[in-house]
DNA sequence: CATGAATGAGGGTTCATTCAT
DNA sequence: TATGAATGAACCCTCATTCAT
């Protein structure tokens, strides 16, 4: 692992526990090994080397999310949905860092880099919202799931995944994987046809 | 209102939009028209000032939240849920600074306070995690609840308050009502007994 | 004497000797016994520091001219030519810092600063440059300068004056004097009308 | 042009303009299309890259003034004195970064190389000043220069040149031949015989 | 000859905090 | 109650320099 690498594994592990304001980079490079000048053979500033990890998270987690539903191109739509669900929490659980970081970044972003993420944040909901709308449009199509605006359930989906994610934040991992299931159980009650 | 209260809600303003770490303290003073020093004549340290929003932060949630249930000591199990989420909800609205101090607080406290601000959180969710569960527990009694576990109907619950409180964040308030609404008309169906 | 006027000092000496990029505010600082940060009360930045010397430097020469000038109200209008230099390197000479620092800022201002600065010359240079084309006017007039364009003769002055300045870097105050009385009646012959 | 040419050619313009203690290496090689440490494998350190370039400007300096002196060895004496003017005068303005340099190490040496350079401009000066002190001394004998102090004589010659090397500063070179001329024909007004 | 990685020293600046007033 | 002056600690960043490659 070369040491640019590292400065940004180390980084982000900080960043999502300490935040941006809250982590100087000397407490970075001190636990990579590293003085902290060496930050800036490869990465242009602090701002710099926070970008560039939000970047790979970014992409990571795009990726996860896409991969997720491509893994679900079989069976009911309530599994179908039900899968995606699950895989953006697989992701989560098992990368808690980046999922820390990507939705403290939402949330609370830097201010003399908030514009420039919110941005980006953009394209990537884009897709998570697109893809979860045909599925929903689909199950209506289906008749499995009960004729309402396509909106207001799609606002539903959505509100449960940030709930699970805050859920997530204060219960461990090892519990989560019930709650998951039972939460998907209500809801898919509230928007299943009858 | 007395310099002590404005450097409060000035405070608690950047606080909530920066967040610890990201506030100076002569933000604060530069918006209220003093001095930094000004600040050590009624608060201890950066951290009491903190701390001393925090209470007040905490102190109002609790109140709202139990005024919300108290004003929902009548009708049917349904209307009083709904009226708990709604009260939050109204407060949240409202007091839109709070809501967002409180939740980072909650989710992102300063290394140096974490400790203590979490130790602190539990008593007030306590308060409200009873009360809600009480009124499931009633509605399964009542038969309008569908009989699962308890905890289960409750983690539900607090997942969709969660889920509110991040769109919260994102969507402005004209939007809200609207949501806040449909969301629980998902999760009604998803709960109601047969 | 207040540790913001002998930062300005200590700075003006500082500046002169080693140039903006050649002194660290430390230098400054250690010399007036005060820590770093200490500039940052009365001055926003280094560059401010060095700017508000610059002002200062400025018009003292603007008013040492002036007042060189107006001294020399009467007399033949090589009388008073001869005070306007005069006058000129009597300030030089008695605040030598302070002129080498002007120059120094003319001629190799400090790469941020260099269209503040260069604007800011201007003026001054302007006066200067209008008083002694008026003696010079004023002399042809009278027929004891020679004849010759008028921007020639300022030219003149103009590089005499320069030339001195330089010499004034190089040779102690001492030989100085005299050295101005010689190149004058050297430049005194040349103008002067037959 | 050896990678070594390069970076002296880079420097010395670089120098020129932003000083030495203004001029990092790397804005140096960045220019170059090389990487810092590059520097150090033609020059020690950076005070030897200034010194190296500043041995070539002492040198051009010096054999531009001698090859000045030599082909205005014949015609008047005034016409000699004149072709050292304007010697020195081409050769500034053809070698605009070199001068600039030049008289930047000379007025305002960097703090740390000062005694080194003081040094080597002694013999350079020297020898101008000789030839200068010659010229005038012939002309003196042959009547052609009013009988005055020799010494008197050459300060006016020097102070001529100083004066007319900032000029050189602040006014570009179109304008520059005019001024030399003009300027020189105030300057033998003066001190020429009767 | 030239680079990429890394460093020690230092620079300007910010910040929480103190203290006399 | 509030300020102006001052500080110590820390922060981000730059720079000259070294060294293995």
């Amino acid at each position: 692992m070369t040491t640019r690498d590292k400065i940004k594994a180390v980084a982000l592990t900080q960043f999502a526990k300490g935040g941006y304001e809250g982590t100087p980079l000397s407490a970075i490079t001190k636990e990579v090994g590293v003085t902290t000048p060496a930050v800036y053979a490869f990465f242009g500033s602090k701002e710099d080397l926070f970008l560039s990890i939000f970047e790979d998270v970014l992409s990571n987690h795009y990726h996860s999310v896409k991969s997720a539903i491509e893994q679900a191109q079989d069976g009911t739509v309530e599994e179908r949905l039900y899968q995606i669900l699950r895989g953006a929490f697989t992701y989560h659980v098992s990368q808690e860092e980046e999922t820390i970081f990507y939705k403290r970044a939402m949330m609370f972003p830097p201010a003399s880099l908030e514009d420039k993420l919110k941005e980006r944040f953009g394209a990537t909901e884009e897709m998570l919202t697109q893809e979860i709308r045909a599925l929903l449009a689909e199950g209506i199509a289906a008749g499995v799931i009960a004729d309402r605006p396509l909106d207001d359930l799609l606002d539903g989906f959505l509100c449960l995944m940030d709930g699970l994610f805050l859920q997530l934040l204060y219960y461990d991992e090892s519990k989560f994987e019930h709650k998951l299931q039972n939460i998907w159980k209500l809801f898919w009650s509230g928007i299943a046809g009858s």
